[in-house]
DNA sequence: GCCTTCGTGCAAATTATTTTCTTAGATCGT
DNA sequence: ACGATCTAAGAAAATAATTTGCACGAAGGC
């Protein structure tokens, strides 16, 4: 599917010349999605056959199919090797951050847990009441978000950004209820605490989180959003994006999983938060 | 820069030979990153000379040239092509939402006005006070972002969903101080209201809505986010992640503005934000 | 009505890519 | 250590793709 990927897998096992060729993939990779067969083996010192082998390696069928699917990933997944704005000039920081969104957006694509999603949709969309919590201006947008998404639905959920009501509630709640948390480091101490509470009282739990964190360990089902060292930390912007993406997933398939009578198209439920008023005139519902 | 623009443009000077080549691009995309030139010319029913000029009418130097061109934008650019998802399978929900999302990002930011972008940042950086306005779950959103983001810069800022409480704001708001609002619709008439107000008093404006409409007209700067139709109306979806990219592009470039201590990275304002507890554990303030 | 211009395809020329064949070097078992 | 076997990689040939040059025909202006 995506060269890159398959190029870190092989790397290894590449010989001397196809390594060469790799490297100038890596490092020049602007040159390489314009370049030739012939322009890009003596730039790497081989033979053009080599090139073609080295492409058939990575699972394509020809060189121009190479070339097609180098120019396609690249727009994105290539640019984090290039982490730092140009500049600051109001263009670049731009494009910085379009990309950089962009690519968080690839990367969680490439990380989801399609059965935890599945999981967790099952048991949001079974709820009785949904309880969605999140703290420390990150997470508790995400919190506020999912109630945002989730009460169109006809769910009913609350959410909550207060250490001592996420507990309070988490008292509160039952078994057929649904306790969803979301932190982006998975070290909130506190979340881990009214999720262990949960457990006690068997109410399951759902954690957006990094998979392998306290957070994660503390919950019954985690949705893993791993991104890569860096983008995480240090980059809440694009880690925020990835979240809202998933966000969307999720509340898309609840939505279809409590409203299958909304026959084939997502859109039949979207017309449904538009009101109409002032004659022609649209108004979404949730500006 | 990108094909599909160029061809927007150039769409009514073309021949009918070249038209049937168009349509094919917008029709069977797939078909024709993949194909070579004689079959691309075949299946236009025009010679492969005739397609040639066609990539050189496109702004292309060759053929491969604007095969690559065509890959590289396509990822992104041409999904928007395609609105409804394969099926309710957790994967081809992901894919779409995943793949809307980044499509929209990049309409934002082929559609990003940088002047109006700058004369907003200028003001937000030298306001005493901010206010940041927006209702309806989706720019409330917004507007509880902006403040998210804008406090940690040491800038002084409040945010409000509430319409009554926008207008007393606005009535409490000074012109040294700037009021900024969201609406996805610009038809929040309570936020043209409080704009209104804003003006009477001297009080500057920023809306970060749909130009042309009623609260753009209102507002003093308008930081236009205008996405096709379509993207706008039924899809909150991508439409609150264009403006959360936004939000972080107005952001990175308010704190390169206030802090232009803080020498050649963001990074170093984004260290800011961690504290070390636990030992080594970094924990992330802001989780 | 003729001339110009433009769009087009054909065929030839050029260029790019792949296949085939061959050799050099590496690996491994005896 | 020697030979057998395998692999990597280039040279050359074959094939395929792309571009150029040219000529023809249609549309529109003088």
């Amino acid at each position: 599917m995506d060269i890159f990927a398959t190029l870190q897998e092989e790397k290894g096992r590449l010989s001397q010349s196809e390594n060469r060729i790799a490297d100038i993939l890596l490092n020049d990779f602007e040159f390489a999605v314009n370049a030739s067969i012939i322009e890009l083996a003596s730039k790497a010192d081989v033979s053009p056959p080599t090139v073609t082998r080295f492409c058939r390696r990575l699972g394509c069928d020809s060189f121009s199919d190479f070339k097609v699917q180098l120019a396609r990933t690249a727009y994105i997944g290539m640019r984090y090797l290039k982490p730092e704005p140009k500049s600051r000039e109001t263009g670049d920081v731009a494009q910085d951050i379009i990309t950089k969104s962009q690519n968080a957006l690839f990367l969680l694509h490439r990380s989801l847990d399609l059965a935890a999603i599945e999981q967790a949709v099952e048991r949001i969309a079974a709820a009785e009441m949904i309880y969605a919590f999140g703290s420390g201006g990150n997470s508790s947008m995400i919190a506020g978000e999912l109630q945002n998404r989730l009460f169109r639905y006809g769910l009913r959920i609350t959410s909550s950004s207060d250490h001592s009501m996420q507990l309070m509630m988490a008292a509160a709640a039952r078994p057929t209820d649904v306790l969803i948390g979301s932190s982006f480091s998975g070290r909130n101490a506190e979340l881990v605490r009214a999720f262990t509470l949960a457990r006690e009282l068997k109410v399951p739990t759902i954690a957006l989180t990094q998979s392998g964190s306290p957070v994660a360990a503390a919950a019954s089902i985690t949705v893993p959003v791993d991104l890569p060292e860096g983008n995480n930390i240090y980059r809440p912007t694009s880690t925020r994006i990835a979240y809202l993406a998933l966000l969307d997933i999720l509340s898309s398939l609840v939505a279809y999983r409590v409203q299958p009578q909304a026959t084939t198209t997502l859109r039949r439920i979207k017309q449904q938060l538009v009101t109409h008023r002032d004659g022609d005139d649209r108004q979404l519902l949730g500006d």
